[in-house]
DNA sequence: TTTGCCATGTAACTAGTTACATGATTTG
DNA sequence: CAAATCATGTAACTAGTTACATGGCAAA
């Protein structure tokens, strides 16, 4: 059986944020987890009120009644006990599944062309990242500098940095290994790629 | 609309190791490039029909003719078409879901015990795979050092091993984190972060 | 007034997982 | 001969995506 992972993530921005909207949930999730996680609104909305009908969040009262007003949600103490058993238990091995490699790893007829193609797309893509990081991290350090959450938000903040400069390292390097190959062929690779081994401790 | 990615893995393994078997294709994907893509019997036999009614790739004549033998498939042009043609598209953005990453998020009530347990786990789980990288990478070495897959092999590779030390930094990073934590609480995470981020260049 | 954002929601679809069933062949 | 591995397949399910529909409100 596959875990619903929503509602936890629901959960969890109730819990950091107060109460919110699924609107604001669903912004909340792009602007600070985004690099990390997604969520449709055709997932949240249903989502909400199952939670809601369990008992694991309550809708707030609000002012305009109009329909499709602002609902905003708040989570209750038994949603806080989910939450927290949630958190306890061990992540899942996640089945990643990074399609760039597998086109990476086929590329032989499309040829080097094509591969450096790709590959400068993606250091585009990470120089990109580089300055939302920078925007995350300034929010969070001004934010609050006495915030209990804050150590966890480093650290998740920091696996994204990590990720972003070793993904720019990563491309950097291979196209040495490409520009090896088309100098002197597979032997020259293995060279190359020695050279780049022996630079790494252990 | 999604992609259905199924196919293009089973060309491409086709394309590389020549004619296999479905069983034979999941080896080949949990051997091989285990580390990023999973494939499963429940989608891989039904797409090997499709794909052979497409005339994609043709069964090839096995000796042995009772029901359940090993059917073995070949890669025809029109499916090496195929495949290139999707090498050539850029890889579309893929979502990605780090189920660990939002338990640490939300970690604070849960407490720095739990945290490190997880931690360490990681940890833990990438010094097993290092093994099986150098294992990989030998296998590439004296399989095919003329290979013309092998420069495409070896940055696929690369990227595992990068993000497997990458992983490894973080934990021990993060352990450091929340012992600052522990010891003076926000303020003397945010030392310990800045320290962590001067050392890096740009 | 039109563009864009705030806001909620549903219907249709599908890719992928899980669990199960069947049986041959090899190995200890 | 028992256990493990090789080998193919199906049924049932579900999490998640995509596309669409509706409408209020604010700013340009």
């Amino acid at each position: 059986m596959r875990e619903a992972t929503t509602r936890y993530v629901i959960l969890g921005a109730l819990e950091m944020e107060g109460p919110l909207s699924g609107y604001e949930i669903r912004t909340w999730i792009s602007q600070s987890v985004g690099y990390f996680w997604t969520e449709s609104f055709g997932q949240l909305y249903p989502e909400l009120k199952r939670l809601a009908a369990e008992k694991l969040i309550s809708p707030l009262p609000e002012k305009q009644a109009h329909a499709r007003a602002r609902q905003r949600y708040e989570i209750s103490p038994s949603g806080r006990r989910l939450l927290a058993a949630w958190v306890e238990q061990p992540a899942r091995p996640q089945p990643v599944r990074a399609e760039f490699l597998l086109k990476l790893l086929f590329s032989r007829q499309s040829g080097l062309v094509v591969t450096r193609r790709h590959l400068e797309a993606i250091a585009e893509a990470e120089r990109g990242k580089g300055a939302a990081f920078a925007g995350a991290r300034a929010a969070l350090l001004d934010e609050g500098p006495d915030s209990p959450d804050l150590v966890y938000a480093l650290v998740v903040l920091r696996y994204g940095q990590h990720i972003s400069a070793m993904r720019r390292a990563w491309v950097e390097e291979s196209l040495q290994l490409l520009a090896a190959h088309e100098a002197g062929g597979p032997a020259a690779v293995l060279n190359a790629f020695h050279e780049l081994v022996e630079e790494e401790p252990r």
